[in-house]
RNA sequence: CGCGGAGUGGAGCAGUUGGUAGCUCGUCGGGCUCAUAACCCGAAGGUCGUUGGUUCAAGUCCUUCCUCCGCAA
């Protein structure tokens, strides 16, 4: 039934992918608009988009505009004649020409239960304020960020062991399913367009580097949600000199009235350290500047720490 | 050519002014038995990422290449 629907592809990174391969599956998929390459890593080698990766090795035409607002991308648009488009973390804001142009609009992959945490980081910012549960909504793109109707939900759980990359991996296939099922509802009709509860809305804001900064005299809670949720990228770190720790994964150890930031205990499921409200947090794996990650246990047998040091 | 760090027995590390390798953990064998990052004794296991060079002698200095990583974008 939407197997003959022409959708456009709009998406940048390994999230998209999923959604990307599920209408490649059962639509007719058009095209795929994604961002320019961008310089990346040491030595500022220019690296391509996930989402372009896949569909250069399927063979779609992909576009990757500088600009939506010259004109040019009209024209693109035009050729295409795109009946539905479909977003997921592109990472650009669409002029309004675009959300009006295809016949059934434009829906977006979002990574959070909306309408709570709209904008840039949903799924870590779940992840840093501990939430037991999240999900993918797909909505009808409207104007403001994150704002439009909704179609359809999925929730799923948020486990003690999760990352932000975990929940990320498990959501790009929830993602997927749920789009290709909206996407059925919408073409057969059957789509009911949900508003938003305004008053509920809440953001999530992009994630900066400097919020990785572990203090350990905060509470356990907090400083694991940062751990979690920063992990694995860009990462959660303390300071040590001019080094960097950095810290991919922490789970609640037990209570303590050690001093902050000191060894409680290691074994070899990690290192527990001393935080500020009374609990310690056990570290499952670290990364030293220049090094590989490691597990904590191995760390501590390598650097010789014992109960009662600092990390170094 | 953005800055920088690293490649050493299965893992994590050390190795000083160059003199053919050491620590913690693990593994194997044995002992002990309540120590719990268990303890004691013993053993195996490394041509020190790759290429060429300097030297009486290089893990240690210079060179080629490969791989990994932190910062910055």
């Amino acid at each position: 039934m939407i197997k003959d629907l022409r959708v456009l592809f709009m998406g940048t990174p390994d999230f998209a992918v999923s959604s990307c391969k599920a209408l490649y599956e059962n639509t007719t998929l058009v095209g795929v608009v994604t961002q320019p390459d961008r310089p990346k890593g040491r030595g500022g080698k220019m690296a391509a988009p996930e989402v372009k990766i896949f569909a250069e090795s399927v063979g779609l035409p992909v576009y990757q505009p500088l600009s939506l607002r010259d004109g040019a991308f009209q024209s693109t648009l035009e050729l295409l004649q795109p009946e539905l488009i479909v977003v997921a973390a592109y990472g650009r804001i669409l002029p309004e020409y675009i959300l009006n142009f295809p016949r059934h609009g434009c829906i977006n992959v979002h990574g959070s239960l909306l309408p709570k945490y709209r904008g840039a980081a949903p799924i870590q910012r779940a992840v840093m304020n501990g939430d037991k549960q999240t999900g993918v909504t797909i909505m009808k793109m409207a104007q403001g960020m994150d704002t439009g109707d909704m179609i359809l939900q999925r929730s799923m759980d948020i486990l003690e062991t999760d990352t932000s990359g975990s929940i990320f991996d498990r959501m790009a296939g929830l993602g997927a399913e749920a789009l290709i099922e909206a996407i059925h509802r919408i073409v057969g009709g059957t789509a009911v367009y949900t508003p938003q509860c305004e008053e509920e809305a809440t953001y999530a804001p992009m994630i900066e580097k400097s919020e990785g900064v572990l203090d350990f005299s905060k509470p356990a809670a907090y400083l694991r949600g940062i751990i979690m949720g920063m992990s694995p990228s860009p990462g959660a770190f303390v300071e040590i000199g001019d080094q960097r720790l950095k810290i991919y994964e922490a789970l609640f150890g037990g209570d303590t009235n050690a001093p902050a930031g000191s060894i409680t205990k290691i074994s070899k499921e990690g290192i527990e350290i001393a935080c500020g409200d009374g609990k310690a947090l056990l570290l499952k794996i670290l990364q030293k500047q220049g090094k590989n990650r490691t597990d904590a246990y191995s760390y501590a047998c390598g650097t010789k720490l014992s109960v009662g040091d600092f990390l170094k």
